[in-house]
DNA sequence: TTGTAGGCGTTATCAG
DNA sequence: CTGATAACGCCTACAA
């Protein structure tokens, strides 16, 4: 049972199939009979244009590719939420694929996708990920493409970000002004430019307000979990039992860090103030409930691939397209880990 | 810059598209020098073959499609998980698509994949799906077809389930054993086929136990999400005060009913009792830890898609298929919350 | 061992 | 207004 073609039509019609394929998309110059009888008859016979003929003949596939770390996220899984979304809106569909934070499986990702000649690559890097060949092969081939969150600065592509450094410093500054003196940092790892940043404005907050920097209370995740939030909390009270706030890279490692203090008997915040990051669902459920940052994650996955779109419209149009930067907005989200 | 095509490397080396393709294909009556000579000559100039021309010859996109009510969930992350995983193994890429819980978006959503000629369909019904139309047109065309989780059961297609009413009843009979007298109930909505064995499953223990059966003790989610919880925390635990266990179908309305008992200083496991299902990862961050069924859902993943490339290989060499249905286990995973 | 020819289904150009 | 013809790039009988 085979579907059916424009072959088909054009042979019960007895015209032609150039005839039946202006007719279906209304071309100005078929009859208005002609045009008539060949939308009905390919109503009835339940008529769609074969995708992979017209991909052949477009050269396009209406199909983008998505490559995250992993889709168990809080985080990226509402990123996936708001591409698909735009993407639906404007006729696209998405291919996701993860690099389970391998900097090796991005690359043959990446590579599979080119292969399949999607019309565009939205990603974000591995924290493996300390080297932007496979990157600037996309670009080479001059594939349109985006970075969002997790990107390689040098690379001269559209980006969604946020302002890491300032939101860090925000929330360290919140640290600050509910009067903690001694603020200890749980930082992502070593790679990824946003654990650069978010560091960085931990150290700034500390500046500003006179507090002095000690490298001893900055403790650096590898797999950014909720165990090492356990682990940490436990070094940070013991090694440092004056540390009176801890600024934590993400919700996750922050939960792990509360879970360890309810279990101890270390009164949060009394005895110390938390604030993590992310506005994971999680962190107002918990007990106490924890202050983070607030990170739109659906908007990053809507503006990634409305650039996206920008940038494949414009090659379609064969305009020149300079890439965008957009850095969203975040917010400090009080709770009762930090009052 | 147009990529390397069969005919490029065929007019360089002076000899027929056919042979540089059966050259690159490995068939075994090409020369040992053309073929060295195609071969080095495309891996210099890069050359991938164009998945395009290769669908419309092959039809077939070694693409499939997921359908899946929403993305931003634990228990599908993890089975979205399962399935990239698997298919990226065999070959297979994944698009995915959210039917929000609306049967107008899902029965939509069928339609693009149709049209999109994917060479198979995995899909989760939304919990809105009374109509089953949609399905029945997946396999009329003759598409390959996986449902898991909330299936439709008259469907004859091959399946990836957990027995809901079995599960339930354990965890019941759990609540029971721990010395539960008078347990409520909270399912979800009327039209999924798991909410309905959830609740049945509720039923049979009380039943087993001899403990009378009360409507007024099963309350109904309509969205299934947090504040469903909190608001039937506080139902029951007003108009039910003796209630000593719950059941509640799913972990994330149980994590509502704990955080309103928290707030209102309501004791659990003393004065009530609790237990949640599918063992979603917050459920062991929770104060207290919350008990619940662990349901393997990246097994669940892995299963569907082995299912459907079972029954794609079939097709392809013509082989009759006969739909399975694979079920798998669930156990009983105790925390503080049913102590 | 190599090549010719036809076709997958659609779209675009251009002549009638 | 209509249609013949040629791509798009690859695959595969079948012929040479």
């Amino acid at each position: 049972m085979r579907e059916t073609t424009l072959k088909q039509i054009a042979e019960t019609l007895g015209i032609s199939i150039t005839t039946v394929s202006k007719a279906l998309k209304n071309y100005p110059d078929v009859s208005a009979s002609t045009k008539k009888a060949v939308v009905e008859l390919a109503e009835k016979l339940n008529y769609t244009p074969n995708t992979f003929a017209v991909n052949l003949r477009t050269r396009e596939s209406k199909t983008i590719g998505l490559i995250i770390p992993e889709v168990v996220h809080h985080f990226f899984s509402n990123v996936i939420n708001g591409i698909i979304a735009e993407a639906e809106k404007n006729g696209y569909l998405v291919i996701i694929l993860q690099s389970n934070e391998s900097i090796e499986l991005e690359k043959k990702q990446v590579e599979h996708l080119l292969n399949k000649r999607v019309d565009g690559i939205i990603l974000s890097l591995s924290n493996e990920s300390n080297d932007d060949n496979h990157i600037k092969e996309i670009i080479k081939r001059g594939i349109p493409f985006v970075q969002f969150d997790k990107i390689a600065k040098l690379i001269n592509s559209s980006k969604v970000i946020i302002n890491d450094q300032k939101a860090a410093f925000e929330a360290t500054e919140h640290l600050i002004k509910k009067g903690c003196k001694k603020i200890a940092h749980i930082r992502g790892p070593v790679n990824p430019q946003n654990a650069i940043d978010r560091f960085l404005g931990y150290k700034k907050a500390l500046e500003k307000y006179n507090i002095p920097f000690d490298y001893n209370l900055v403790y650096t995740c590898k797999d950014v979990v909720f165990e090492e939030g356990i682990e940490f909390a436990k070094q940070i009270t013991q090694q440092h039992p004056d540390v009176d706030g801890v600024f934590i890279i993400t919700d996750l490692v922050a939960v792990g860090f509360i879970a360890y203090c309810n279990e101890n008997n270390i009164k949060i915040p009394e005895k110390i103030k938390v604030i993590g990051f992310s506005n994971w669902f999680m962190s107002k459920v918990i007990t106490p409930k924890l202050s983070t940052v607030d990170q739109p994650s659906f908007e990053m996955g809507v503006k990634s691939f409305d650039l996206l779109l920008e940038e494949m419209n414009a090659r379609k149009e064969q305009k020149p397209f300079y890439p965008k930067t957009i850095e969203l907005g975040t917010s400090i989200i009080e709770r009762e880990s930090s009052k």
